[in-house]
DNA sequence: CGCGATATTGAAGTCTGTCAAGCCCTGTGG
DNA sequence: CCACAGGGCTTGACAGACTTCAATATCGCG
C-alpha cells in the first residue's frame, strides 16, 4: 500500500465510522480559561461534511508540501498531525502540532505556508477551497466561528513562541508537557499519562533544541520528580505544579 | 498632560488630518511573495471611519493591558506599537511589533490577551468591538478580508517562532532585521536605512535574549560587513544577501 | 525474536547569560 | 541654540548551558 491518502470520497461507504467534522476553540467572548469548546453546530457540520471528502493518511505520510497549490482545507478528526518548514541551512522547523478539532491548511495565500505530516494514522475531513470560502460567505455566523478558530490559532502560536525563547530547555520542555496535556485532543481523558505521538527529533524541532538537549531536559524534570518516563513515548505527570513551575510562566 | 489616550472623536475635528483606516496583508489567493495590499475599498474605509474614534497616544503609553476587559479593536494608522506578555517568572516576552495597516485587539476571547503599549506617538482608529462584531456579520467580503488579516498574522507569528528559536543571536537579529525591512510599515519607503522605533530591550524580549547578546549580534554584523549602526536606532544595511544566508533560511 | 531506528548518556568546545563598568545618544531645560 | 543629565547602549570577563560528535542502550516493528 502507498503513502498516498486515501480518498474515501464524499458522503463515502465508511463516513458511519467517522466522527463528523468538528472544530474546536475556546470561544471568543467568554469568560477566560475555560477549555476548548465545539464551535460548529450540527447544521453546520452537515454543510461541511456534504462539501467534504473524507481521507485517511498513513502515519508520516505528507498531507500537502509547503508551497503546493492551496487547494483543499482539511479539518482532523482523528489522530494527530504537523506542520513544518524546512530552513535553507537544513534545519527543520516544526510549527504545530494537530489534533482533532483542527483546521489544516488555512493559513496561505495561495500557496501552503507549511508542509503538513501525518504522525499517525489520521482521519479528516478534505475541503476544496472554493467551496469552503463560498460556505464562508454565505454563512456569515460560520465565518465568524472560523474567524474565532483563527484567533485561537494566533493564541496558540504566540504561546509557541514564548515557550521556543525561553533561555533553558527544561522551561521550553516543561511548557510544551503542560501545553500537550492541557491540549483538547491530545490528553486521553484527563489521565495525567501523557501518550506523545511525536519523536524526541519532531519536539526538538518544536522547541528549537537539539534531541540530546530534549533527552536531558526529560532526564531533570524526571530527576526532579515532574514527570516519569514509563517509555520514550507515555509519560505520566507527577507534579504539574512543579512543572508549571519551571516552565517559568 | 497626562499619558492616556486622547479621544478626537467620531469623525473628530482633526479627521482630516488623519489617514482612513487601513488594513494591509498579503492576499489570500494570489502568486506568492508579492508584498501586502490595502484590503479595505473606499467604502469599507468609511464605514469603519463611521463606527470609530480616533485616539492618539503618545509614546510609551499602555494602549490596553493583558486580561483587560476587551471593548475596542484599534487599527493602527500611524506610528509603532508593540504587544507583550508579562512572565510571571518577571521576564517580558514581546510578541510583536504592529504598524500602520495592522489591526490590535482582535486575537483574544473577551480579554485582551496581552498589554498593547505605544513605541511612538501613535494614531489609531478605535472600533468598539461589538459594532465591529456586528459590521463583520453584514459585510461578508469585509470578514473574508480580516480573515485574510488574521491568516497573515499567524504566518507571521510562525515567522517570529522560526526566528526566536534560531539558536544563535546572529541568526535572529539578522532575520529580525530582514523582516522589518520587508515590513511594509517599517522601513521609510525602500531606502535601506532601518529607523529602528524600539529599544535594544525590546528586541531582546522579542528575540528572547539579553540587551547584552543584541548588543553584540549587533557588533558582529557590523564587523563582517552586512550593517552599519549609524546610530544606535538608524541601521543601514549594506549587504542584504549575506543577512539573508545569516538568518539561516 | 532480531534488527534497525530511536533514545539516552558522555566529554569537549562554543555561545549566551550574568555581573560590572564605561560610553554615547537623546531630549529636557535654560 | 546649547549644555547637561539621565537613560540607553556597548564592551569586558567569567560561569553555565547548550551544541556537537561519539558511543551505547533501548524500543518497537516485522
Amino acid at each position: 500500500m502507498d503513502g498516498r491518502p486515501q480518498i474515501i470520497g464524499p458522503k463515502g461507504s465508511l463516513a458511519d465510522d467517522v466522527a463528523p467534522p468538528s472544530i474546536k476553540a475556546v470561544p471568543f467572548l467568554h469568560s477566560r480559561d475555560h477549555g476548548a469548546v465545539e464551535l460548529l453546530n450540527p447544521r453546520e457540520q452537515r454543510e461541511l461534511g456534504k462539501l467534504s471528502s473524507i481521507v485517511r493518511v498513513r502515519r508520516q505520510t505528507v498531507i500537502y508540501p509547503e508551497g503546493g497549490r492551496s487547494q483543499f482545507v482539511f479539518n482532523l478528526v482523528q489522530g494527530v498531525a504537523q506542520t513544518y518548514h524546512l530552513l535553507e541551512s537544513g534545519q527543520r522547523r516544526v510549527t504545530s502540532f494537530m489534533f482533532p478539532g483542527d483546521l489544516l491548511g488555512l493559513s496561505e495565500n495561495g500557496h501552503y505556508a507549511a508542509t503538513a505530516q501525518a504522525l499517525t494514522n489520521l482521519t479528516a475531513y478534505r475541503i476544496p477551497i472554493d467551496a469552503f470560502r463560498s460556505l464562508l460567505e454565505r454563512d456569515p455566523a460560520l465565518d465568524g466561528r472560523i474567524l474565532c478558530k483563527l484567533c485561537h490559532e494566533l493564541r496558540s502560536s504566540e504561546r509557541h513562541t514564548i515557550m521556543a525563547s525561553q533561555r533553558d530547555a527544561i522551561s521550553r520542555l516543561a511548557g510544551f508537557l503542560l501545553g500537550l496535556s492541557a491540549s483538547p485532543g491530545a490528553a486521553q481523558a484527563g489521565a495525567e499519562t501523557l501518550r506523545l505521538p511525536m519523536l524526541r527529533h519532531d519536539i526538538a524541532d518544536y522547541l528549537g533544541l537539539t534531541v540530546e538537549a530534549v533527552s536531558r531536559a526529560f532526564q531533570s524534570l524526571e530527576a526532579q520528580g515532574a514527570v516519569h518516563r514509563q517509555t520514550p513515548r507515555v509519560i505520566s505527570i507527577l507534579d504539574e505544579a512543579l512543572l508549571q513551575r519551571l516552565a517559568q510562566w
